[in-house]
RNA sequence: GCGAAAGUGGCGGAAUGGCAGACGCGCCAGACUUAGGAUCUGGUGGGGCAACCCGUGGGGGUUCGAGUCCCCCCUUUCGCACCA
């Protein structure tokens, strides 16, 4: 070998070395080599699905991250798990074999042993002896275990928790639960109506037995309407539907009632949301999933129907249970019970055509036809009901602004009060009566009750009015206390006749102008209004109708107003305590309470798809669900030639096509509790895409065990407080990262794993975008078709026409998709890494630039200089750079020191970027003196070794190590030797720069102020003046002010 | 519409309230080389011969001192979007 740095050498040389010596596999508790007494460290990239395209740039980002991190703990002393596997069944893998006409498990491992060979290319420090893809057998086998865990399993709501079925059984054997449905479950199952016919678990027969079960489990087949993608042949779980549109190929996706395995991920609401507090994770995220929960606290009250068949009351759910004197009306969703009975049995009142065409066009109405038209459209159904407060008869209608999924269907509409519903009744005309006043409304509401009667002519009344208002709400005064305080108005209006005519009016005495300016701002505000006169404001408000005068609902707080009822008065109370207080009398009358709702739904785990883990699940011939016993699994899938989906509106699934293996018995698919030779049906369904990676944290904990998901001890050393840092990409902040919590409580509960989060630190890297260029017309430009005759500007090939660069996604399209392998095979991984690294924050998302990867390299180029030097007498070629000494260099020692520090510092704060640029600083100075210490090379080594591990490796090994530079402990800093021996302090006056003074770091005040007075550029700019205030940062700078 | 983040040289970016632009690319000059550059050295925000002046999206403010803190506005990106 010669001088030059062969990367392309060096860098397989030592990858098969590790690989050879399993440098980086790390033993579990009970392992020989196991050392107890170290800390645990479990760093988790989010494994990739392995796509047929190979791996893209974007992917090296975060796993780049994770790798010099677990060097560096493992430098720290830190036992590191590092584990990566593959997440491989699901669509993409499917339609991607559909398109070849090659199986999915052929596709699917030809892609994983590809991306395996990318991956390693870049010297990745993983654990591979842990190795594993969501597809082995080994690994859905538990998958398949773990969801009849969650099948098995109910939530106890009094217990916050979810306990085994079996303690379900028993309490309802024992009569200590009530023998009916599970009165919390949200699929469609028939709720004994008659709550009061309690009977006893023996009296019920088999099948109301099995029912009362199934109702609680928190794996159920629920009939519900789902997202239908007959594109991609599947249903969809809301999560998947973004815009009205699959998340995977942004196909159309629509609503369709399906029979389908769900979870009650619901059940889970409250604890999803509180633990958050738990995590170190970035706000944003939290945020997501916080949003995307939606708890809301409010009540469901009942208000009586007249009339219809069936139906007594219409249920309905308010976060503003105060506002329900200003119901005025009700809508339904026009899925609603209520819309379909009255089709059925109409009302004289009912338009039946009208509605029944309104119900159908809601229905095709698609969720982005609803998202571009907001306008309010809706039918009234000819049903009316009471308002159980005012005891007014309201009308009942149908629109589609209120939504079938989302409380009880049905609303209460308070349009005084509610934007939607003030909209939707000054399109139809319906009444709309303020309930609730802020404090100014009320201090106008007050006047027009207590004006004066010459106030009342003309328009004096506006200018009392208007102090009125600004003293009451300046002052905050309580109501009792609105009396005093216009007489206070009053009083001063007589000392003050003269009303300023505009803020800016200069009139003397500040007390009056700053009324004036209040005033003003009121004054504005009423004539804003458009009354007509005194009286016309007075009836205005007199009959509640501010709201419906100003043009827009108030959704604030305030005060009650017009609330009061044959039963109960709220008038005056704040809007927290009136809500209490129509929440007690709903209780106590019986006709509501209070409830919280979630935004959350449960979780639609069906897909109609062939590459996913089959059910654990089969059915026998009376249309009941069983589980296959655990020794059976794993369930496999059959093999199938056909696996192409047929683009249809009937969700068929394709499993039902492999008949041999659908129809089987008892016996065989291994269900107990039926006679062997039943004939059974398997269930058809796979599931989605997320089942593996809901769990596959846990398993890297012991991915080779073969009596449990994981050893207990494993989870319990790796696991303890969670996963220490998991790195992956934003978008699975609600889909991955919810549904993968969701397990990880359920397997908690069931005392399955021991902590009840499963990702402690997450982070989430930015994406690695690239060029793009885009014409005046906004039309994109490939990269390939621009010239850049000067910097900064761009001109497209073929027209001669400028073009503006703008950032975008990498495209095939665009032509700036970049490709791993080329840029190692050009630079090496080690460039690469130090390249990806050093382009930005990692979190902040940025363009990759193929011209600026040479900096990198030139860096390391300059390393290789500093230990290598070419020598054509020796027999290699090369010898170790003269420069070599056994003395240490003092000034290279001092930046070494700094150095060690940054990088350090910036590591542990994910700041790689400028952990490089340190380490570039050394480079560059490191050749300036005569020698450098062999140690002080060697310690640089070391703490560039997690950015570059192949070309330290090689040159520790140069310097005669027969050990890896990786096993090193890395190296302390001296805090003192950090810092300079002296410092350069800037000298200004009045805060401009004069000069500049050496001195110790650690100067008193008073010596540098004089040492600064004392430079004659200083001297010449202060004159003799005299110096009126100094300010000294230690260290930095000094400021004379003259 | 609501919410969050971000706007700094030709480009990527740096900067505990204390010399804006570290470091890298590009560019300029020079060196080595038959040559080349994936080599080396030096320079490089703008204006001015210079002293000096101007510069962190725009406008105000706090401060001895603001890219950094506060208020308003503009732009971009990303979420959410009839959730009662």
């Amino acid at each position: 070998m010669t001088d030059e740095y062969r990367f392309s050498e060096i860098e397989p040389k030592w990858q098969a070395a590790w690989e050879k010596d399993g440098a980086f596999n790390t033993p579990n508790p009970g392992q020989p080599g196991f050392d107890a007494s170290r800390q645990k460290f479990y760093c988790l990239d989010m494994f990739p699905y392995p796509s047929g395209a190979g791996l893209h740039v974007g992917h090296p980002e975060g796993y780049t991250a994770t790798d010099i991190i677990c060097r560096y703990k493992r430098m720290r002393g830190l036992n590191v798990l590092h584990p990566m596997g593959w997440d491989a069944f699901g669509l993409p893998a499917e339609q991607y074999a559909i398109r070849t006409g090659v199986h999915p498990s052929i596709t699917t491992r030809e892609a994983i042993d590809n991306f395996r060979r990318q991956l390693q290319r870049f010297g990745f420090s993983y654990d591979w002896s842990r190795e594993f893809g969501t597809i082995d057998d080994d690994y859905y086998r538990w998958t398949q275990w773990i969801f009849l865990r969650i099948y098995n399993a109910w939530y106890d709501t009094n217990a916050r928790r979810a306990r085994p079925i079996a303690e379900l059984i028993d309490e309802l054997q024992s009569g200590r639960r009530l023998a009916c449905g599970n009165p919390d479950g949200s699929e469609p199952v028939r709720r004994d109506s008659g709550e009061q016919q309690q009977r006893r678990w023996s009296e019920l027969s088999e099948l109301e037995q099995r029912k009362i079960i199934d109702s609680y489990r928190l794996a159920y087949v629920g009939e519900q309407t789902v997202n239908w993608c007959p594109k991609l042949g599947t249903a969809l779980a809301n999560e998947e539907v973004i815009d009205g549109k699959s998340e995977r190929g942004g196909f159309p996706v629509f609503r369709k009632p399906m029979r389908q395995w769900m979870f009650r991920i619901t059940a889970y609401g409250e604890r999803l949301l509180d633990d958050l507090t738990l995590v170190d994770w970035p706000e944003s995220t939290k945020k997501r999933q916080i949003d995307w929960i939606g708890r809301s606290d409010g009540a469901e009250i009942d208000f009586p129907l007249s009339g219809v068949a069936d139906c007594s009351a219409l249920r309905v759910f308010t976060t503003r249970p105060d506002t329900i004197f200003g119901a005025t009306y009700m809508v339904v969703a026009p899925e609603h019970a209520l819309v379909e009975a009255l089709l059925k049995h109409p009302l004289p009142d009912t338009d039946v055509p009208r509605l029944r065409d309104y119900v159908a066009a809601a229905r095709n109405r698609s969720d982005l036809e609803r998202k571009e038209s907001r306008e309010k459209t809706g039918v009234f159904i000819g049903a009316y009901a009471t308002n159980p407060f005012t005891k007014q008869r309201i009308p009942v209608w149908t629109a589609d602004y209120v939504l079938a999924g989302y409380g009880t269907g049905a609303i209460m509409a308070v349009p005084a009060h509610d934007e939607r519903d003030f909209e939707f009744a000054a399109a139809f005309d319906l009444p709309i009566r303020d309930v609730v006043y802020p404090r100014p409304v009320l201090a106008m509401r007050y006047y027009a009750e207590n004006a004066q009667p010459e106030e009342a002519e003309g328009s004096a009344w506006i200018d009392v009015m208007a102090d009125f208002m600004g003293l009451t709400v300046t002052s905050d005064c309580p109501l009792d206390q609105f009396a005093g305080q216009l007489r206070v108005v009053r009083a001063r209006r007589a000392e003050h006749p003269q009303t300023p005519q505009s803020p800016a009016d200069p009139a003397p005495a500040t007390a009056v102008n700053r009324r004036g300016s209040i005033h003003m701002t009121w004054r504005d505000a009423i004539e804003s209004m458009n009354f007509v006169d005194f009286a016309d404001m007075a009836a205005t408000l007199h009959h509640g109708g501010y709201y419906a005068r100003l043009g827009r609902a108030y959704s604030g707080n305030g005060h009650a107003v017009n609330s009061s009822g044959p039963d109960i008065s709220i008038d005056g109370l704040l809007t927290e305590f009136a809500k209490n207080a129509v929440i007690k009398h709903a209780e106590t009358s019986g006709i509501g309470a209070a409830r919280t709702q979630f935004k959350l739904r449960d979780w639609l785990f069906s897909r109609q798809r062939y590459w996913g883990e089959p059910f654990p699940i089969v059915w026998d011939e009376r249309g009941h669900h069983h589980a296959v016993a655990e020794s059976c699994l794993p369930v496999r899938l059959p093999e199938m030639a056909d696996y192409a989906p047929e683009e249809s509106d009937d969700p068929r699934p394709l499993l039902a096509k492999a008949a041999a293996w659908v129809n089987t018995t008892a016996g065989d698919a291994g269900v107990r509790g039926l006679p062997a030779g039943a004939a059974v049906r398997r269930e058809t369904n796979t599931m989605p895409g997320w089942a593996g990676s809901c769990w596959y944290y846990i398993r890297f904990a012991d991915p080779k065990n073969n009596e449990r998901f994981v050893g207990r001890a494993a989870e319990q050393y790796w696991l303890r407080d969670g996963v220490d840092l998991y790195i992956g990409g934003e978008e699975h902040a609600v889909l991955h990262l919810l549904y993968a919590r969701f397990w990880h409580k359920v397997l908690f509960d069931l005392g399955e794993v021991s902590t009840p989060e499963p990702f402690r630190k997450l982070f989430h890297q930015g994406l690695i975008t690239s060029f793009a260029y885009q014409r005046a017309d906004r039309s994109l430009v490939p990269m390939d078709e621009v010239d850049t005759p000067r910097d900064g500007e761009f001109i497209e090939r073929a027209t001669g026409q400028p073009v503006r660069q703008i950032i975008a996604k990498m495209s095939k399209s665009l032509k700036n998709v970049i490709n791993p392998d080329d840029i190692i095979a050009s630079y090496g991984a080690d460039t690469f890494r130090l390249y990806e690294m050093g382009m930005g924050p990692l979190e902040a998302s940025k363009p990759w630039n193929t011209r600026d990867i040479i900096g990198p390299h030139r860096f390391l180029q300059r390393v290789w200089r500093l230990v290598v030097t070419q020598d054509e007498d020796s027999p290699d070629g090369w010898r170790l750079n003269p420069r070599i000494a056994q003395a240490r260099n003092d000034s290279v020692e001092r930046l070494l020191h700094k150095t060690i520090k940054k990088v350090q510092n910036d590591i542990e704060s994910f700041s790689f970027h400028t952990a490089i640029s340190q380490m570039i600083v050394f480079s560059n100075e490191a050749p300036k003196p005569d020698s450098i210490g062999r140690d002080q090379i060697e310690r640089l080594l070391v703490v560039l070794a997690p950015f570059a591990p192949h070309i330290t490796e090689e040159l520790w090994q140069r310097l005669g190590h027969a050990d890896s530079v990786h096993a090193q402990p890395w190296p302390a800093y001296d805090e003192t030797l950090t810092r300079d021996a002296t410092v350069e302090v800037l000298v200004q006056v009045n805060g401009k720069k004069r000069g500049h003074l050496l001195v110790a770091p650690d100067a008193a005040d008073h010596d540098v102020i004089d040492a600064a007075q004392a430079l004659e550029a200083v001297a010449k700019e202060i004159a003799g003046r005299p110096i009126k205030k100094s300010f000294v940062a230690k260290g930095r700078l000094v400021n004379l002010i003259v």
